[in-house]
RNA sequence: GCGGUCGUGGCGGAAUUGGUAGACGCACUAGCUUGAGGUGCUAGCGGGGCAACCCGUGGAGGUUCGAGUCCUCUCGACCGCACCA
């Protein structure tokens, strides 16, 4: 009899061990069969995996498992997105080298990943920390450098105060530091950026074409790319009053057609024109001044009042030259969007009339909503920003505001001055260039040189890679690189002067934004990608990990890989083909009277009828559930993958990780739930073994005929293959659970039944006398006919091969049980006999009035007059009818039947 | 403010995409079994009613033979962006 405990610990160890020895999920380049490229973001080696990372890398575990068992030859690799900021703060308060400190991270962690017996290509190890990664990313910079798709230019960045280091826009969130959480600083710095906005029309019209990523993801990428028509008109200045070499000022606009309705116009503090103007105007540098120190968080922006200030410069309306505008610097105008000025309509723009309102200059409606007499439209507190009619605008009233604008843009792109077109039509982005230099230390140098007579030099190929010096200090704040004693002083590689190393290093998310694309081959030296690999194994049809990344790293990854391409190193534009997005690892929290959080592994949770209660294990002290929350060190309600691994076994957590919620959602993690997996996974044990000793001896031919008990079993076990084949395909892993449960459960019920025949038959066999059963092991010989047998072996054959991408361990010592030399984790997926999914009598639902009121068993192939007759037969109908004739049968066939009555 | 997602038993969630609402699991209840215990088995489990039946997918309308699913309005939760000109 199988029905000892599964002893997890010791059967996972044993197969992750010859897993390992047979090297079977190692991945072959020169493999004929149809590639399959699934990946999971790699881990940042923080030290420990974490529920997040469990759950992350079973769902792309399965994927890989079950399209390796489709004949697919699967790549899926594993790596370490190692540079960054912990290991130097790491360096700083532990006195350990960031190299030291990651490398032993890694290895901690890749222990831990091995326990979870995930079927990973480990051969094909990256660490980007590592010269023979990063050494091409310094080679790639140099190409993108040449291809115009790098540039160096001062600009206004994003200073965080306490990593010391600058943030691209992408990593500011709310004012602060996506990191530090510090409140971040506007500073001057010439930095080095790609040229992201090159690819901003890319970027988001391909959007439309990434038909397996989720709708939210590309929204939150098109709004972050922020495409909007409109018209850069230029602005003539009044010469009276206009500092020395400002002529004109260019603004903006997706609303040319309000022309006739500008009041004013206005800069932004930080607009050239206003420095230049405060030159000449202590008050109103003073204004300025101000500006700068306004907070930029969220709610100051939002109470903010509008504040201007009159620079006394005019500007020329462009239909009108004696037409004249005031020329304000308004906090509310922001340097990084359009020109960083705007003309104000201040009827038709809720900001510019809460701006004219406070300073008394009036405003003039020029577009009239549809429903409204232009007589009677006035605009006092609230503006209209809709489509209309215009009004009050010479030559252009009467047009729709469509027409308007078109007529506006005409006009003034044929206007000249200077010899310039007075405005042109302009489509402008909220995207703005990536920023990557980082004053930091563990990061990837960038390969440049800068010389006081040739400015900056890129480090000669031959030169490559610029490695980090390993004897640096941590001892002060700043960046080490920039202290090193010797690393930064050079020769000039162009003319042999003294010269100075760039001491910034890249930002990691630019070792993130082409990981992928080298694992298809991580061996070649003399170049990024081996181009045939990559070409063929690129695009990633199945990429998946945190909603987090949303924007910055899967925004970055399609610009790397369009620059990529354009300096030929890959062949395409978009590296995920398929992006999933999985939902968060949530738990309880618990918190003691003095308001510490106390860790569920410290918790002892009773169940007392509805209520449950929770107190300290060590001291009995009693404590408050609190809200079901992300796992997070600072709330302590994390649970440790090792904890449970050692406990239940890597099984168990694999398959509660899948069972309980969709994917995409938040899981909560409980104790309860772990321990429903665990007794299934010991169900599914016992079941299997009891259905292998049934099956003994069960025909090698496939039985002419089967019995009913028999076909319902096979019935059962293809249609949960069925179903399991088709929600692994939709990534619906806890629907695939329940599939399973199913058949485990319709399996279970044959086996009771056999067993309570074999009973019967033993007793009546006793009575018989002369008894061929052994009455203390009434199984021991099958009591099942032959053709159950036969059966019997074909569901669990099904069975362990459905549930062994999610529990591959329990999976392999099922399928060692029956019989099987070869690993289920190199077992083909089950073939589908579709015919079993056909019944030969359909059982429709009858409605009456669209309400179920009967059900009616008709041959499968019955025709509508047949159904109709044997629906107005049932008792139910006639009732319903009473003696009359329906007014309507409707046969929805294989459906449903409803008569209207 | 703009944009989006989602509201189904005590809980997590299914629902062939307009066709039997509540699959499967958790929790709970009763009985049996095991036993020091967290084990196993059987049955029950949306609400009302003795019953036939009636009601029921946040709320209110609508389309349809038929709506959890489609449309309109509305309430609530969550997420993203935000002085974007």
């Amino acid at each position: 009899m199988a029905n000892d405990r599964y002893n997890a610990r010791d059967a996972e160890a044993r197969w992750q061990k010859i897993w390992d020895e047979r090297g079977i999920f190692l991945t072959r380049n020169d493999d004929p069969r149809p590639k399959y490229y699934v990946l999971e973001m790699f881990p940042y080696p923080s030290g420990r995996i974490h529920m997040g990372h469990v759950r992350n890398y079973t769902m792309g575990d399965v994927v890989a498992r079950v399209k390796r068992a489709m004949g697919l030859n699967v790549l899926h690799p594993m790596g370490w997105d190692a540079f960054g900021m912990p290991a130097e703060n790491a360096a700083i308060e532990r006195k350990v080298h960031p190299k030291a400190w990651t490398y032993d991270n890694i290895a901690a962690m890749k222990t831990q990943l091995k326990s979870m017996g995930l079927s990973l290509d480990w051969s094909r190890e990256i660490a980007t920390c590592d010269p023979t990664y990063y050494k091409h990313q310094q080679k790639m910079f140099l190409d993108f450098l040449r291809a115009g798709l790098v540039e160096r230019k001062k600009s206004k960045v994003n200073w965080d105060p306490v990593d010391q280091t600058v943030l691209a826009n992408e990593q500011v969130i709310d004012g602060r530091g996506w990191r530090s959480g510090a409140l971040v600083e506007q500073r001057e710095l010439t930095q080095w950026f790609f040229a992201i906005t090159k690819f901003a029309p890319s970027l988001l019209e391909a959007l439309d074409r990434l038909d397996r990523w989720p709708e939210k993801v590309r929204l939150m990428q098109k709004n972050w790319i922020g495409r909007s028509e409109g018209l850069l008109v230029r602005f003539a200045l009044d010469l009276a009053n206009v500092p020395k070499d400002e002529t004109e000022l260019e603004v903006f606009t997706t609303r040319p057609d309000t022309l006739f309705g500008a009041k004013f116009m206005a800069v932004a503090p930080d607009h050239p024109l206003a420095a230049a103007a405060a030159k000449t105007n202590p008050a109103l540098a003073e204004f300025i001044e101000q500006c700068k120190h306004r907070g930029t968080a969220q709610a100051e922006i939002e109470t903010a009042e509008k504040l201007g200030f009159d620079t006394g410069i005019r500007a020329r309306h462009p239909f009108d030259a004696a037409w004249q505008l005031p020329v304000y610097v308004a906090n509310f105008i922001v340097m990084e969007y359009g020109t960083g000025a705007i003309f104000g309509c201040p009827a038709h723009d809720q900001r510019d009339l809460d701006f004219v309102n406070k300073y008394a200059l009036g405003n003039v409606p020029v577009v009239c909503p549809p429903d409204v007499d232009p007589k009677n439209f006035v605009i006092t507190d609230t503006a209209y920003d809709g489509d209309g009619v215009m009004i009050n605008s010479r030559f252009l009233d009467g047009m729709t505001s469509a027409q308007a604008k078109e007529e506006v843009a005409r006009r003034l792109e044929r206007e000249r001055r200077d010899n310039r077109p007075v405005a042109e039509r302009q489509v402008n982005y909220r995207l703005r260039d990536w920023g990557i230099s980082r004053q930091r230390y563990w990061g990837c140098p960038i390969p440049i040189i800068h010389c006081e007579r040739c400015g900056a030099v890129p480090v000669p190929e031959k030169d490559l890679p610029v490695t980090l010096p390993e004897d640096v200090t941590f001892d002060r704040p700043g960046n080490p690189l920039d202290h090193h004693p010797t690393w930064k002083h050079v020769a000039c590689p162009q003319c042999g002067g003294p010269a100075r190393r760039e001491t910034d290093t890249m930002d990691t998310f630019v070792d993130s934004s082409w990981y992928f694309e080298r694992f298809t081959d991580p061996w070649i030296d003399n170049a990024p990608t081996d181009r045939p690999m990559v070409d063929a194994w690129m695009p990633v049809d199945q990429y998946i990990g945190g909603i987090e990344h949303a924007i910055l790293h899967l925004l970055y990854s399609r610009f790397f890989t369009r620059a990529m391409k354009r300096t030929g190193h890959v062949g395409l534009d978009e590296p995920f083909a398929g992006l999933f997005t999985q939902g968060m690892v949530v738990h309880e929290t618990y918190r003691r009277a003095n308001g510490e959080w106390a860790a569920p592994a410290e918790v002892k949770v009773e169940v007392d009828g509805d209520t449950r209660r929770a107190t300290l294990a060590a001291t009995g002290e009693a404590v408050e559930i609190g809200p079901i929350e992300k796992m997070s060190k600072s709330k302590r309600n994390t649970v440790d993958p090792d904890d449970i691994i050692e406990t239940y076994g890597a099984d168990v957590a694999r398959w509660f990780m899948l069972s309980d919620s969709p994917p995409e959602r938040d899981v909560e993690w409980t104790e309860r739930g772990v321990q429903g997996a665990w007794r299934f996974a010991q169900r599914l044990w016992r079941l299997i073994g009891e259905a292998a000793e049934l099956a003994q001896d069960a025909p090698a031919e496939r039985p002419a005929r089967f019995s009913d008990e028999a076909l319902a079993l096979r019935k059962a076990a293809h249609r949960a293959l069925a179903r399991v084949t088709d929600d692994m395909e939709k990534l619906h892993f806890n629907v695939c659970v329940a599939h399973i449960y199913e058949l485990a459960n319709a399996l279970n019920a044959i086996i009771g039944d056999i067993g309570a025949q074999g009973v019967e038959e033993a007793q009546a066999g006793a009575t018989n006398s002369a008894q061929t059963w052994a009455r203390d092991k009434p199984q021991q010989t099958s009591a099942a006919p032959p053709d159950l047998r036969w059966a019997l072996r074909e569901a669990v054959n099904i069975l362990v091969r459905l549930f062994h991408p999610m529990m591959p361990h329990l999976a392999e010592e099922c399928w060692a049980l029956l019989g099987h030399d070869e690993l289920v984790a190199q077992a083909p997926w089950p073939e589908l006999e579709r015919a079993l999914l056909i019944e030969d009598t359909l059982t429709l639902p009858v409605q009456i009035n669209g309400k179920k009121r009967a059900d009616v068993t008709v041959p499968r192939d019955a025709g509508n007059a047949e159904i109709e007759a044997a629906v107005l037969a049932l008792d139910a109908v006639k009732k319903a009818l009473d003696g009359k004739r329906p007014k309507k049968v409707i046969i929805v066939p294989g459906r449903i039947v409803n008569v209207v009555v």
